[in-house]
RNA sequence: GCCCGAAUAGCUCAGCUGGUUAGAGCACUAGACUGUUAAUCUGGGGGUCGUAGGUUCGAGUCCUACUUCGGGCGCCA
């Protein structure tokens, strides 16, 4: 009675379809020769589906994910196997109790109803409480009780593991605030909140990667680890093995670096972008999308010194084209995250940001305003609002300034375009008007900058005066010039910073809640 | 890095202007009841009030320092 793993995309029992067609796929296999048993097992180890025979012989359970249990597409009276965590437990009198079974593959749990027959109904049901983890066997029926249209009859239990002194155990079944749970972010995945915020961002990961495969980008995996000293994007954390207690040094007495590990300073990377911009010179539309670092003193509910960026490069492209790549990605993720996890999406709406459904389809539904930042200056000029940080041609717009642009000005998100030059990275192209930059922030409702990117200063001599500008050594650079010494093209890109969607589309408030294991200045706990 | 706020049971909180044995809900536990739904009802165990000093006859309540957490700002994604 050892249930077998029944693994296969589907998951669920094999129908009478599926076992004509692995029946098929065995008389056609060229070994007329060979036993039908013989014929059968190179089937089963072939093709991963063990369920023809375990069906007949074995009498082993399908295994279903709690999603799989839900969707209702069982069989009748298929004995079926679910694994998870217990939420809650609830006696009845009846000769019964009702074990709520979570296992994340989607928000709901599944009402296991344990008759009191069960041999360790006594033992060992009776004594479950939250976050005990156990093994249920039964059938799928229709639910007697209201609030679940399916559930588990369990014929038998197990329990792999108890939880030790209950009365403390941290998570319990109702709301925890965000602050105690970041104190045991071990444990935070077992709520409702945490699953959602995880589920939620591997959708828009994956669908990140998905939309840009899509559109013809390749994913390059740009270096974490850099040898730049001077990317402009702010402080790094030193990558060494150098013996800090006692370095070498030169005759002069500082650190030589020529003897760490690279032969050189080297650092964690701040951005993808400056090496993504090579394969974007030969590939066309690449992206990269991985962990970055900063090292700043940042004490935010905004800021990460470890987080995940996406910087999708196009060649042959303008800071137009840019923005519009830039408003078809955004609408792409929030469009499968509504498709694909409407079920975390309504918990969020009901217990995290009441808009959080409808800001995303008002997201979708219409398309970006573009407004020139000189243009937006002016409008802000006549707003007749009172910020607390004035408004001037030639200042970096400060959030309140870019909410009232998205939320009140033009009340839905809005692309502003060409800032002074004096305000941007060294790397973005100067406009004719010789005193703007093509840059572009993404602004959104409820939020402000989403999106930041630019098209790229691809002439040489233009790059090189803005790099002087900003003090930076070309020496320094030299492989970043060579990509507008050979075969230089007009190309553009963006930045997002992925928890910071997270945030957005989660109706979070702090940014340590959308990625797993937060690093903060002063926290690296676990 | 700067400014502000908070710290009372496992969790969320109450505790008024300092005054005898510090309260509630949830969780845990015992019982009652029930095809239950973060079930309900009754009882029980559990805290000396972040840490260290100080003021006072007396401090959870006032003062100082420290620690931790949170918020705002700066830096930014």
């Amino acid at each position: 009675m050892t249930p077998k793993r029944m693994p296969g995309a589907s998951g669920c029992w094999p129908r009478k379809s599926r076992m004509r067609a692995a029946a098929a796929a065995v008389s056609s296999m060229p070994m007329a020769n060979v036993g039908l048993r013989r014929r059968l097992r190179y089937y089963r180890a072939f093709t991963f589906r063990v369920h023809t025979l375990a069906r007949t012989r074995l009498r082993s359970m399908a295994i279903l994910s709690v999603k799989q249990a839900l969707a209702g597409s069982t069989p009748k009276d298929t004995p079926v196997e679910i694994r998870g965590w217990v939420r809650t437990r609830r006696d009845s009198k009846a000769g019964l109790s009702f074990v709520n079974l979570t296992d994340g593959s989607c928000f709901a749990s599944l009402q296991v109803v344990a008759p009191a027959t069960l041999p360790n109904y006594a033992s060992e049901v009776q004594k479950l409480s939250a976050g005990c983890s156990i093994i249920a066997r039964g059938t799928l029926v229709p639910s007697q009780g209201k609030g679940q249209a399916f559930e588990l009859q369990a014929t038998a239990i197990e329990v792999p593991g108890f939880v030790d002194e209950p009365d403390t155990y941290p998570i319990q079944p109702k709301q925890h605030s965000p602050e105690f749970l970041r104190e045991v972010a071990h444990l935070r995945p077992r709520t409702n909140l945490f699953g959602a915020v995880s589920r939620v961002r591997h959708t828009m990961m994956t669908a990140i990667h998905r939309h840009l495969s899509e559109q013809g980008f390749v994913w390059v995996n740009t270096p974490l680890i850099t040898t730049s000293d001077a990317e402009g994007a702010g402080d790094m954390f030193r990558v060494s093995t150098l013996d800090l207690a006692n370095p070498p040094r030169d005759a002069g007495g500082t650190i030589d670096f020529r003897r760490d590990f690279f032969g050189r300073e080297a650092f964690l990377t701040v951005s993808g972008q400056l090496n993504v911009e090579a394969y974007c010179l030969a590939l066309s539309k690449v992206y990269t999308f991985g962990p970055t670092f900063r090292a700043e003193n940042s004490n935010t509910p905004r800021h990460l010194a470890e987080f995940w960026m996406c910087e999708p490069e196009l060649a042959f492209a303008d800071l137009a084209a840019d923005a519009d790549c830039a408003e078809a990605f955004l609408k792409a993720i929030f469009k499968a995250v509504l498709e694909e996890r409407a079920d975390d999406m309504a918990f969020f709406a009901e217990r995290v940001q009441k808009d959080a459904v409808t800001r995303l389809e008002k997201f979708i539904a219409a398309p970006f305003e573009r407004v020139d930042y000189t243009d937006a200056i002016a409008a802000l000029q006549k707003s007749g609002q009172k910020f607390e940080f004035p408004v001037d041609w030639g200042v970096d717009l400060q959030t309140e300034h870019e909410r009232w642009l998205a939320e009140t000005h033009v009340g839905r998100p809005v692309v502003v375009m060409n800032y002074p030059e004096k305000i941007k990275a060294f790397y973005m192209r100067l406009n004719d008007d010789g005193k703007t930059v093509a840059a572009m922030d993404v602004l959104a409702p409820g939020i402000g900058e989403i999106i930041g990117g630019s098209q790229r200063e691809e002439r040489l001599d233009y790059l090189d005066r803005r790099m002087a500008q900003f003090g930076l050594d070309p020496a320094h650079y030299q492989w970043y010039r060579d990509l507008r010494r050979y075969g230089t093209v007009p190309h553009a890109g963006f930045g997002l910073g992925f928890e910071r969607l997270v945030v957005y589309v989660c109706g979070l408030s702090n940014i340590r809640d959308a990625i797993p294991y937060p690093r903060t200045p002063g926290h690296a706990e676990f």
